[in-house]
DNA sequence: CTAATTAACATACAGGCTGTATGTATGCAA
DNA sequence: TTGCATACATACAGCCTGTATGTTAATTAG
């Protein structure tokens, strides 16, 4: 806090306009579809910034991508409480995520050219830190609860569950009835743990 | 049958290599790393021919992704036959689902190069032409059969079912137990259907 | 049967984009 | 204040896509 602008400073601010740039045209226009050059542009810098901070076109992608799931999952965070019951918490914690998922662009960013450009292993890795855990405790407390754990594929099932989710708020973005696919999740998550 | 070589077999030839050369490619190595002059040197023809039979590269991609998507239809029909009872039909439909999906790189193509590059929408049309409509049909059946049709949102069903079955082709393919997401899709589908 | 037209390519070109290499100015440390 | 590293800006090389233009062979018209 002595000179007129730190290094720090700097570098913060660069990597935070970089950021909403570029989160805004590849919401827009897709990652291919946008340039290096938009972005620097709408950003205000030149692309010699963008590639001192961001290994590449897609390291700054990753980047965006990082913020929007963990913005997600913050969205979430505290909506399914631990005073609930076991499958209201998990179908609470459901429309939490369609919900989070419904900002602009986000469906399309998150599960549809991110696992493109990035690999479905990172993707997956990501999922793992943010969503996946917290939705097999959650299946895993339901279970245990309605007493039917044994021999069941925990791990997989949690995998095909969050796949729907997936699907649900995609097919929301894309202009399907928010009410019926909540209802199908609702359904789903009911008709498998309660028998 | 009068030339040489007639202008249709000319054509037949050529695309036939094309899209054999651009599907090997697509798949080894994704859909932006592969180059038009990579698959027309694997084709053995010019970036001339590509451009005279097909609009762009996306047009050739389209054209893989249809080719394959129909090779995976191919392989399930008649898998589910008539004559069994709606639920066994289901899933014997699900496990071919999964067993056509197996085949090298096509989920990589089919369920995460394809929607990225050639938008959802067109996807879930060549989904609806293909594979959708015989699952929805299959659910309907089983739910009137169970007796307990009234108020379910059966499209929406129906598509998250879809991506659950497309998330274990993917999990499969990508190192995870065929057992287990086997087990996990029959349970879903045993759990909603049948009380 | 020949002339004209069109189809099926091959070649050449223009523009744009990515990543890197190099230059410069400013903060920071000794 | 002198030297070094950081945070950029500028310049460059190579590749790629799509289009425009040429060429050869097949098909159609007269």
């Amino acid at each position: 806090m002595q000179s007129p602008r730190s290094n720090q400073d700097r570098t913060e601010k660069t990597r935070a306009a970089l950021l909403s740039a570029a989160r805004g045209l590849f919401i827009e226009k897709g990652y291919a579809e946008t340039s290096t050059p938009e972005i620097v542009a709408a950003a205000g810098i030149t692309r010699g910034a963008l590639y001192h901070h961001f290994q590449d076109k897609r390291d700054l992608f990753r980047a965006v991508v990082a913020e929007e799931a963990s913005a997600v999952a913050a969205a979430i965070e505290g909506r399914a409480s631990a005073s609930m019951q076991p499958v209201a918490a998990l179908i609470a914690g459901s429309f939490a995520y369609l919900e989070a998922m419904h900002a602009p662009g986000r469906t399309r960013l998150l599960l549809i050219e991110a696992p493109a450009v990035l690999g479905m292993a990172e993707i997956q890795a990501l999922d793992e830190a943010n969503a996946a855990r917290t939705l097999r405790e959650g299946l895993e407390a339901a279970f245990s609860q309605a007493g039917r754990d044994p021999g069941l594929p925990l791990a997989a099932l949690t995998d095909l569950l969050s796949a729907a989710f997936d699907r649900a708020a995609l097919a929301i973005d894309a202009g399907g009835s928010a009410a019926d696919y909540g209802a199908a999740i609702s359904v789903l998550i009911r008709r498998l743990v309660l028998n």
